[in-house]
DNA sequence: CTGTCCCTGATT
DNA sequence: AATCAGGGACAG
């Protein structure tokens, strides 16, 4: 589901529920693929514990505590992280939660919901890190531009992949998913199966400014909301309209009116427009 | 570097 | 019944 957009957007709401406030209890499901760390072992290591900070590399989000001790969290594919009792009622509270945060009287739970528990959750003990982290690139937004280009241009020439393959790296470059991939490409004028030798420096600048600007429009408009996606307050996304190519198969490309074409590369499903991008 | 798999549900 | 899904680890 989420992408930088999504993650940065789950961030910055759920500071409110979680900063300052002591963790009184907490509910987890049964031991499963999601839970990196055992349940008991995370429920032990969680109480009483306080979040002070909430960092985000890439599509991964750290809850730095006082203690030192860090939760890593992943949303994977269908990972929701919300706060109880938003005004909304698009929030379930069925057998998918799989991580609950309880505080104080008055204070909102947060639940972490996973379908398809592809989501992962890990206590990390002060000084220990997560290679999952340890290996990713830039942060897409938290790396300023110029440096990013040069950054872009130096991993392209060490090989010769499809250019929407490398955006998808992210130990090339953190926080891009199958959406804004396709969606910066579109904007770049890039086609999505170009090698990324044969993508000038000119068009990998291009390509930078575009990614970074999607992204951060998507942050503006509330992320992207195709399925599963809900903000911690419980809303769903507008970037979804705005989308150019992504989801657009078959329809006709904003600028040039040629029909939007579907392929898939590296196994994922990758729109573009044949006339506007080559 | 591509394919396969992890898991569940919605849609065709 | 088959296909598809905002991700990513791992095998060959």
């Amino acid at each position: 589901m989420p992408e930088l957009p999504e993650v940065e957007i789950t961030k910055r709401m759920l500071e409110p529920a979680l900063l300052g406030n002591k963790i009184t209890r907490v509910g987890t499901t049964a031991p499963s693929y999601f839970f990196l760390t055992s349940p008991s072992t995370l429920k032990k290591n969680l109480l009483g514990e306080e979040t002070i900070a909430i960092e985000r590399i890439g599509k991964y989000l750290l809850l730095n505590m006082r203690s030192g001790h860090r939760l890593f969290l992943h949303l994977g594919m269908t990972g929701q992280l919300y706060v109880e009792g938003s005004s909304n009622h698009k929030h379930r509270q069925d057998k998918h939660v799989h991580l609950t945060l309880h505080f104080s009287r008055n204070k909102p739970a947060v639940h972490f919901r996973d379908v398809r528990k592809f989501g992962k959750v890990r206590w990390l003990p002060q000084g220990k890190s997560d290679p999952r982290i340890d290996k990713l690139g830039p942060d897409a937004l938290h790396t300023e531009y110029s440096q990013l280009c040069q950054h872009l241009w130096d991993a392209s020439r060490k090989r010769s992949i499809p250019i929407k393959t490398f955006l998808l790296d992210q130990s090339v470059l953190a926080g891009i998913g199958n959406i804004y991939a396709d969606e910066a490409l579109f904007f770049a004028g890039i086609r999505p199966g170009k090698s990324t030798k044969r993508v000038s420096r000119t068009k990998m600048q291009e390509l930078t400014k575009a990614a970074q600007d999607v992204l951060r429009r998507s942050i503006e408009t509330g992320g992207s909301t195709i399925r599963d996606y809900v903000s911690p307050d419980g809303n769903d996304g507008a970037n979804q309209h705005e989308h150019r190519v992504y989801g657009r198969k078959g329809l006709n490309c904003t600028k040039c009116e040629t029909v939007i074409k579907r392929i898939v590369t590296g196994g994922r499903s990758t729109h573009y427009c044949p006339t506007c991008q080559c």
